[in-house]
DNA sequence: CGCGCGGTTGATCAACCTCAACCCGCGTGG
DNA sequence: CCACGCGGGTTGAGGTTGATCAACCGCGCG
């Protein structure tokens, strides 16, 4: 799903001289930064100087093509790694979803690892190998899924990744907009489905960002590609 | 296009001993192995005992969704490393294009790298990070490209890629099929629109397998959303 | 010769996009 | 206090793209 998950230790705040990446939000001395909900830790093209470790919130990753349409190539979330598919230039957007803290690690400091530090270095190579499996799945995802299997799939996986309230209920903090960008669709489109999984009674949307989960069976054997049997449409119009 | 090129180098034909994984085509004694045009190199699912480095030949990568539906998530040629973005089993299976050598290197000697050679851990986390942000990208299009957009694209990049013969002139040995595949589109859509950039006068296909980009100008015009003007449709219907 | 494989082409159809109206909650300013 | 606008979401009508199903071609091969 793109949503890497896989906590990465051993980044201890030690170490790690602030060195002010150009502009806003020195930070104190730990290199740490916060960022406020909807605010950006990174552009595209931005000069890559650190890799960051997100400690809590939401980001999303993003790409900007030639005519102005967006892909959203992945969330992140605690313990997952920002930054490992640039070279000198960060070739992907980073946006908060939520407020968002991050670790910095400057670059030297992540070259310095690799040279002196094999046991983290190796742990970092399959950080990025996570990452690489999780793109990948994504992409065979949004290539080959219709609509209600895409979403059927995205809201599992953001259940399954919210470690709290595992009962089925969880914060799905993106707006449908982003769900779209994310899956290759529109977001009428994405709101259509929602709306109709939940007239189904396969989820029940307490709140615009948060989402119970009722029949998970179901939504399973939809995102497999099975038809749902076509299930009684609450309340039909 | 997640055609990840960047050669890595310093993977040196000594040290990993043959170690034989698991049947088929023991490699002579330079942990070197060749595999003929369609055959696997490796399956999803497959222990990953090593990695390759492609010495020469196109391969292609694959998942398959639960519902028998396939994704190609990216061809590879000379220089690239394969089995990074898995852990125990290989999340992709590996096909032959065309014939294809590769060098193997046992995991057990990845490691060891990491451990020892700080110098070359460094390049292979570049690799993979290349990788993953050929992913990504492969992941944009995909994701938002019309099927127009998608192929010229692709043709653009295959000829790119191809460093012999480079006046517009290249090999494109997969099917059209596996185009598809990798698009996220129908054969027949491929083979409509291969035909309809033929009409057209964009591209001639001198075989099946051998094309020529004839108006590269409109073809990445193409590829970046904008409208090719409707060129004239040579012998129209 | 017949068959199978890979590719092309045509007709039809549905999934999804597009455009547009509308709803609701909220913050702002008169 | 209310009017207003705005951002985010939902819903509807209609159009287009690309999928589906099926026929057919050319070629190599047993």
């Amino acid at each position: 799903m793109c949503i890497a998950g896989g906590a990465i230790t051993g980044f201890s705040p030690e170490a790690a001289q602030p060195k002010s990446p150009a502009g806003e939000r020195t930070p104190q001395r730990a290199a740490s930064r916060h960022v406020a909900a909807h605010d950006h830790l990174y552009y595209e093209g931005d000069a890559r100087d650190c890799l960051y470790v997100v400690e809590s919130g939401w980001v999303k990753l993003y790409r900007t093509l030639i005519d102005g349409q967006r892909q959203i190539v992945g969330f992140a979330n605690k313990g997952s790694i920002l930054g490992l598919e640039s070279d000198v230039e960060h070739s992907n957007g980073c946006e908060a979803v939520t407020p968002v803290s991050v670790r910095c690690i400057p670059m030297a400091r992540v070259t310095e690892i690799c040279l002196n530090d094999g046991k983290l270095a190796n742990q970092l190579l399959r950080q990025v190998g996570r990452q690489l499996g999780a793109a990948q799945a994504q992409l065979a995802a949004v290539g080959t899924q219709s609509a209600e299997q895409k979403l059927a799939n995205f809201l599992l996986t953001i259940c399954d990744l919210c470690d709290d309230a595992n009962d089925g209920q969880f914060d799905m903090p993106m707006r449908r907009g982003d769900m779209a960008e994310f899956l290759g669709l529109r977001l009428e489109t994405v709101s259509r489905k929602m709306s109709e999984f939940q007239r189904r009674g396969w989820i029940r949307m307490e709140s615009l960002y948060h989402c119970r989960i009722v029949r998970r069976d179901i939504l399973e054997s939809l995102g497999e590609g099975g038809t749902a049997d076509d299930g009684p449409i609450l309340r039909a119009s």
